[in-house]
DNA sequence: CGCAGGTTTGACAGCGCTGTCAGATCGCGC
DNA sequence: GCGCGATCTGACAGCGCTGTCAAACCTGCG
């Protein structure tokens, strides 16, 4: 069985290849009664146009990639924010009727600028979409546009910039948690903050210091301890800040990741959670409702944000779409919070 | 700036295009000297031969497609399993000089099968990975062979078909991990079986009642819970087993994600693990270390096989490639699981 | 030296589609 | 009935590469 191309397809409704491509391109000018005909005749004969086919002659794909940070390069990926991120670029991809490419790519090596670019024009992505922290970084971000192809950087620190960004509210939200386990009766909260080259987390840090100043709480340095958003780093902050003569009562994490290390660490040293320590996190991953107690937490819209980045990059050129997008996150209150013991 | 083609360089190296072809494809009987003076060609050139091109002309393509279980129609996805397919698949692939779709699919809907193969008519991908427990429907595995396209299933539940897949010894290790915890004293082993579509998972089972005749012990329907794969599920399971009169001392779930959720409903209960349950689990997730206590499980290769599917795609034809591969899979011995108490 | 048999190279015709541009057809007003 | 702009349709030349096949070039040996 031969491959049904656009030559059948136009025998068959009487029409020239070019009046199918229309047809299948939706393009303006063709007469219903024509349109229908060649409909029809597609339905017949199953036609499926050529991806390969139209690239080449189009000089654009169907692809879109999604570029994030490779989690095999760490020891204990976070999970749930790639798969956030897959999904919604899976849903707005599919809307588009496009395919979507996921290269995870390891910044820390000296390439990277190269292997994109061999990517982008081996495969003519119609466009990308770079998630943070690669979002931020300019060698990455570089790297693509000086292929000229489009992209769109998610949660990057600063949202300046003549690329397109999609964004959350991390400062303002962070602030509400802070003033939100201020307004419980804690004075002593603690901040784990984040990985440095992550630049939206290390805003976060900003949101909490406003939180503790809308609250009326002094900053103090003390009550800050430097993780890198893993697990791991989550367990040492925690061992240190709950093992002072007078630890803090409540731990605000830059990330679910480390909150969940701080649970697990307080659980070992035998401390009651919400009873003597309250915990918050940041992201919302799947983790944050598997452990014990459940994490009180910051939803981050990921999955919409991803989505949005898509749509962004699909969108029709002659649509106006607005340079930048802030999709405001919420805080989640569940049970690793309450009012604080003493 | 216009794209460098392969005229560019068969003119720069003083060849035909042909050549430079036979060279970018490592094909033989090109003289070394000529190979070299079209590879430094191709070095100034930065010439980056154009996929769309190749693929048209060639009628295959550098992609290859990972589907599997879309992860978004359920409540709680089980994150680790896809990451850990597709890192092994990425692998794999980026060895091959291959890019990675992913596509899950949701086998409920009607249409998947039509799905598939537009997706496959449209793109030409090369080959195929179907992920459990997609890999053992005959629906999707049914439209991906019809149109022709080579495909590699992960853990059919029935090895057989004229598919080629990659597996562990699921049976074998349960029935391992089952006679350790009889080893250790256990008397009354639960366990937890999961979702019944899932072929490879109801497998497990069956080493559960191997591991207990070899250990001498009697096999109890009452001691037979049906879970679904789920965290919850696993919860639930863990409820009615923990309710009864005499409990069983050792539960063993046929995935982490339910195991995680008898450690959860557990500690709810004030049950101590291991001192008063044990609780095994099965694939190794990210989860299973991270949970408190850390998870005695069996590591399933997952990275490896998906890495060795995609191997056995884009090896070349040439090579004799075994139909069928077992990665046996390894028991992690952690916290969850101790002496039997009574 | 000449020739069989292998190795290396090149000419050229597509692959299936889209972009361009010119030609056909239509509608409408005078 | 004619002319003119607007609307529709088709011919054809690529897009950048690979497959095919034949030509050119090498060996080594009688």
């Amino acid at each position: 069985m031969p491959k049904t191309t656009i030559f059948d397809v136009a025998n068959s409704a009487g029409v020239s290849i070019k009046t199918v491509s229309r047809v299948v391109n939706h393009e303006p000018n063709v007469r219903q009664s024509t349109k229908d005909r060649v409909n029809k005749a597609i339905e017949k004969l199953k036609y499926r146009p050529d991806q390969s086919a139209r690239n080449l002659a189009s000089h654009r794909s169907h692809l879109i990639g999604l570029i994030y940070d490779d989690p095999a390069a760490y020891e204990i990926p976070s999970g749930g924010y790639i798969l956030d991120l897959q999904q919604g670029a899976l849903r707005a991809s599919k809307a588009a009727r496009c395919e979507l490419l996921i290269h995870p790519c390891d910044f820390r090596q000296k390439n990277v600028g190269a292997d994109l670019k061999s990517l982008i024009q081996q495969t003519r992505v119609r466009g990308f979409v770079v998630a943070a922290p690669l979002s931020n970084m300019p060698k990455i971000v570089r790297a693509i546009m000086e292929t000229g192809t489009p992209l769109v950087r998610l949660s990057p620190g600063q949202p300046s910039d003549n690329a397109r960004c999609v964004t959350t509210n991390d400062r303002e939200v962070c602030s509400e948690m802070t003033q939100y386990l201020a307004g419980l009766g804690h004075k002593r909260i603690a901040f784990i903050t984040g990985d440095p080259n992550h630049k939206a987390v290390a805003i976060r840090f900003l949101g909490y210091k406003d939180g503790l100043a809308a609250s009326g709480l002094k900053f103090s340095e003390r009550l800050v301890i430097a993780g890198d958003n893993s697990f791991g780093s989550g367990q040492a902050a925690a061992e240190k800040l709950l093992q002072r003569r007078e630890p803090p009562t409540a731990i605000f994490a830059a990330n679910d990741d480390m909150a969940a290390g701080v649970v697990r660490t307080a659980h070992h040293r035998g401390i009651r959670i919400p009873q003597q320590l309250s915990v918050a996190g940041f992201d919302d991953i799947a983790l944050a409702r598997q452990i014990d107690p459940t994490l009180t937490t910051i939803r981050q819209p990921l999955v919409r944000m991803a989505e949005q980045a898509v749509a962004m990059l699909t969108k029709g050129d002659d649509v106006v779409v607005p340079d930048t997008l802030c999709i405001p996150a919420s805080i989640e209150i569940r049970e690793s919070t309450g009012p604080a013991a003493c």
